[in-house]
DNA sequence: GTCTATACACCGATAGAC
DNA sequence: GTCTATCGGTGTATAGAC
């Protein structure tokens, strides 16, 4: 029976294998894992992908870079420079928190991209200086401020900033302290910017 | 031949282990490479340990709490704050670069402790934000400042920029945006403190 | 196109000679 | 204590029936 299309059968083994990734690591996520998760055979995989590593390119290309594209909240009136930074990081840290598998799965597929694929790293990270420049000049001009460094090297500090979050708040899940960690670090970040 | 005493067989069969999931990175540390990069047969590994998340342990307990002990320079005298915070940033910076591969372990093994040995992940940021919370109270001090936010608070955004700082060097390896940020960060950190 | 069955490499761990 | 040889299990990938 020609049930599925390759290209659904690609889309169903990547969202699976994000989910296996999530909970049982990168090492845990084995074809027979994946299909399993997927409710396929394993003979599928094989025909939508040619192996594992094509499955784990895509994975990195297609789920890393539509990643964090909600830095900045939607509401935008009357609130300082410090305040947008501090909301924008809240936000983040709610999206870990909804699903703090996803973003531990996000930071596997970084090391493991970093180790085998640099490139595409490379291409992740130049994708979230993009959206953290948009975002911090977006910020500055709407409360009327300007940077005082430049906006990229802003921009690093904010990803920086995130990824130290993530880790942190994935060590220990102590939401006070995270909560704490991205007030004082919005105060900071916002200490750069002159009015 | 009873040659090498135990002891000294696990400190060789760790220091490989760390040099190999540097290079192949944690999934390539299979008791086998480890054997092959210390030079001793297979049959060792399991004299010396009992299996190989005995030495996972070990690895996680003594490689990474002895690390980046050294936060502040060495010398102190006639540098403000944000001099002090700068230069020991960039201190660690310069330590990232002299062996990229060890922090890279150190940062998957992070993630392994993440995942299996939660409670050795925490013990390790503990041991971190004591260091940093130590390195804080001496800079503030010696430059007659305070510091506003709780000085543990101050700490985690440091231990947060510091993995922050790694994972963006590892990703493009650009040491002088790497610098630029590393400026960036001290002058936020310090405008934490008042005088 | 989808399945079951299987090939083949490598894994961690152990047995047993020396 | 140290080695070679091997066990049992799991991994990726494929062959071949349907």
């Amino acid at each position: 029976m020609a049930r599925t299309p390759v290209a659904d059968r690609r889309k169903e083994l990547i969202a699976a294998a994000v989910r296996v990734i999530g909970t049982r690591g990168l090492s845990g996520a084995s074809t027979r894992a994946i299909v399993a998760e997927a409710g396929m055979s394993l003979a599928s995989f094989h025909y939508a992908f040619t192996s594992r590593d094509e499955l784990l390119d895509l994975l990195i290309k297609e789920v890393l870079v539509r990643e964090e594209t909600a830095v900045l909240p939607e509401e935008l009136a009357g609130k300082t420079l410090q305040e947008l930074l501090e909301a924008g990081l809240m936000g983040y840290l709610n999206h870990l928190r909804a699903d703090p598998h996803h973003e531990q799965a996000m930071l596997e597929l970084t090391q493991l991209a970093l180790r085998s694929r640099q490139e595409m790293a490379q291409d992740q990270y130049s994708e979230y200086a993009r959206i953290a420049v948009a975002s911090l000049e977006v910020a500055a001009q709407h409360t009327g401020c300007q940077w005082k460094p430049s906006v990229e090297t802003v921009a690093r500090l904010l990803v920086a900033l995130t990824d130290g979050l993530t880790i942190s708040w994935l060590v220990d899940r102590d939401d006070d302290a995270a909560e704490g960690l991205v007030r004082i670090a919005a105060q900071s970040i916002a200490s750069l910017a002159a009015a």
